[in-house]
RNA sequence: GGCCCGGUAGCUCAAUUGGUUAGAGUACUGGACUGUCGAUCCAGUGGUUGCGGGUUCGAGUCCCGUCCGGGUCGCCA
């Protein structure tokens, strides 16, 4: 028998029991003639003792230990001492008194100890993952990520969803993200694309009459990296029949309540609030706004209008928006410098031609290098406008509708992380609903579907699909969760003369489209009922649900921002022999592997 | 692809606006110690300052290039 009890269940009930433990040298302590063992595994860590009386060769034994080597001891479980308690572990009242002591593996000098208080650099982290996944904190969220999938599971099952696997080696759909390609030897020259999502098939399983579909999908987007984002990335993906956005919506509400009750204790109200996609863009300039702190934009262009200041008017009368947040009591935390350096984060990061300030004085006047171009009456109003109060910071964005959105929304996400504005343990979730069915791309200037050519639009905006395809508003909803999209989804067209008119939009002929999803249209022409769904980031939903900053904390064996992973170095180069065996040339010689330098 | 930050001992960091032999903590090695829990005390090993080039009497420090890690804009239906 290996063990009895693992390193994080004994307790001052078990005392006097003869147990047997095994598990990693976290930490020793030699006092010469004695020695203390802190084993570890990944159920907490456990104090053993070589007390000086238990004869030579044990004692010998035990000064040949290392850390993070593998051990099985064997012992009886005592109460320590009065007064040497330790309440930092759960076993903290009882340690083990070895009698016997068996080394199952040596360790070689590790290039960090998972029990050191310096987080070791990201890089290292990644090469010897399997170091970093002994790590406390690494155990805690791959813990609550199996946790959060379970009740994931149980709740769909419950629901009456049936769990179906799709194709990982699928077809590449030159829609959305770049694709992962893998080539294929029986057809040379053809290649599989990896999914980006369960999309299609699981619109397929609602034809087929499967109208309630889960899956934990794991989905692929050859695209760069962020701290929220990985090429590969895993969805909880489903899908409904005979549902429309408020069913949809309603089930994932009843999902998140369960995943706050199940991990937090706490019942989350519902309904889950809910704003369209306009108001969002009014008030937080994106369409994921973080709501746990206000900070509001104001649109003050009227006002602007009527200013002598020229580049205030001008924009005004171009058409164009001049709108701003108040950083509440924040005009001590920025001087002239720190305006300077966030003038420059707008215009750099965002394209802002640039940002006027005011700061509200002691006196209630507005007080700024620009103040001199405005009449008082109208300082006056701008203040009321933006709900100035003595020590406000009040930043404006004179720029497009565009601009100003992306300009504010930076510069609220950044005001609020630096003003502390939110508890970081703090959860708010939220729906954005009603996403334009369409946008213009920036260099065609075609239209392109937001979310993808499936996406029903409203009932009521079908009547203008074809003469304003602008304001045609989509039954399309994301789920927020502070100001990070959880997830997102939409009812799907199941009418085949509202699919075609929306391919004709996007400029996609019958044939054209035939060609690109024929095996969905056709599914669709045999009885496709009225259906709708979601996918959400798991990933992500773990990173919220821990308070974590970046995604590869959620995910056992992350890729770098530059798609490698460190420990196993890939991708890699292949075998010539495997090159010709799939009919491939490279027209580059590879590049020198990067990791070896 | 652009921009920004970082790379110094195994690890985490320091090193005066370019100036002596590049330091500290920790890990590691050896020794001491009967109750520690970030054990303590003593001693020791450990460096191509990511890599390549340049400027200079002199470069960890300045310049150019490059590689790696991170952040971000573009991108991500």
């Amino acid at each position: 028998m290996y063990r009895t009890h693992t390193c994080g269940e004994l307790r001052s009930d078990d005392v006097e029991q003869t147990v047997i433990l095994c598990g990693w040298v976290d930490s020793t302590r030699d006092h010469g003639k004695g020695l203390f063992i802190d084993l570890r595994d990944r159920y907490g860590v456990t104090q053993a003792v070589v007390l000086p009386d238990r004869g030579e060769e044990l004692l010998a034994k035990s000064k040949q230990i290392r850390n993070e080597f593998v051990l099985k001891i064997e012992g009886t479980v005592h109460r320590r001492p009065a007064g040497q308690e330790n309440p930092r572990h759960q076993s903290g009242e009882i340690e083990v008194h070895i009698d016997s002591l068996e080394v199952l593996n040596r360790c070689e000098v590790p290039p960090f100890l998972p029990s050191q208080p310096e987080m070791p650099g990201e890089d290292l982290r990644l090469k010897h993952r399997y170091l970093d996944l002994r790590r406390r904190g690494m155990q805690t969220t791959l813990e609550l990520r199996s946790k959060i999938i379970k009740t994931m599971r149980d709740y769909f099952e419950e629901h009456q969803f049936i769990d179906v696997e799709t194709p990982i080696l699928g077809r590449s759909t030159p829609e959305g993200a770049r694709d992962y390609l893998v080539p294929s030897r029986v057809h040379p020259g053809s290649f599989y694309a990896l999914p980006q999502s369960p999309q299609l098939y699981k619109q397929i399983m609602m034809v087929a009459g499967y109208d309630r579909y889960v899956q934990v999908a794991r989905c692929f987007r050859d695209e760069d990296l962020r701290a929220d984002r990985q090429p590969e990335f895993t969805q909880l993906d489903m899908e409904m029949s005979f549902v429309d956005s408020d069913d949809v919506i309603g089930m994932v509400d009843g999902l998140m309540a369960r995943l706050v009750k199940q991990l937090r204790g706490v019942d989350l109200p519902l309904p889950l609030p809910r704003m369209t996609y306009d108001e969002a863009m009014r008030r937080f300039g994106h369409d994921a706004p973080d709501l746990r702190y206000g900070m509001e934009i104001e649109d003050c262009t009227d006002l602007a209008a009527e200013a002598e200041f020229r580049v205030f008017r001008s924009v005004a009368e171009a058409g164009n928006f001049v709108r701003g947040i108040n950083a509440r009591q924040a005009a001590d935390r920025y001087s002239r410098k720190g305006i300077d350096e966030l003038t420059e984060f707008v215009q750099h990061d965002f394209g802002a031609k640039g940002l006027a300030w005011f700061k509200v004085t002691e006196e209630g006047t507005l007080a700024s290098p620009i103040a001199k171009n405005f009449p008082d009456t109208l300082l006056e109003r701008f203040k009321e406008r933006m709900g100035g109060e003595p020590g406000d910071l009040i930043l404006f964005i004179a720029d497009s509708w565009d601009t100003s959105c992306r300009a504010l929304n930076g510069l609220r996400r950044r005001l609020a992380s630096e003003l502390k504005l939110y508890d970081p343990d703090e959860m708010h979730f939220s729906w954005v609903v009603e996403f334009p069915m369409f946008e213009r791309d920036e260099e065609t200037h075609r239209w392109v579907a937001m979310h993808h050519p499936f996406t029903a639009p409203r009932d009521e905006d079908i009547r203008q699909l074809k003469d304003s395809p602008e304001h045609c508003r989509a039954k399309a909803y994301d789920l927020v969760v502070n100001g990070y999209e959880a997830g997102g989804g939409t009812i799907r067209i199941h009418d085949q003369a509202i699919q075609q008119d929306v391919f004709g939009l996007l400029g996609m002929s019958p044939e054209e489209a035939q060609g690109r999803f024929g095996f969905l249209l056709d599914a669709l022409k045999y009885g496709a009922p009225p259906h709708g769904g979601i996918a959400l980031g798991i990933d992500r939903v773990v990173m919220l649900f821990g308070g974590l900053e970046n995604i590869r904390d959620c995910i056992a064996f992350p890729k770098t921002q530059r798609a490698m992973d460190l420990m196993t170095e890939a991708p890699n180069t292949v075998a010539k022999e495997q090159l010709k065996e799939l009919g491939l040339n490279l027209a580059q010689p590879p590049a020198q592997n990067p990791t070896k330098n």
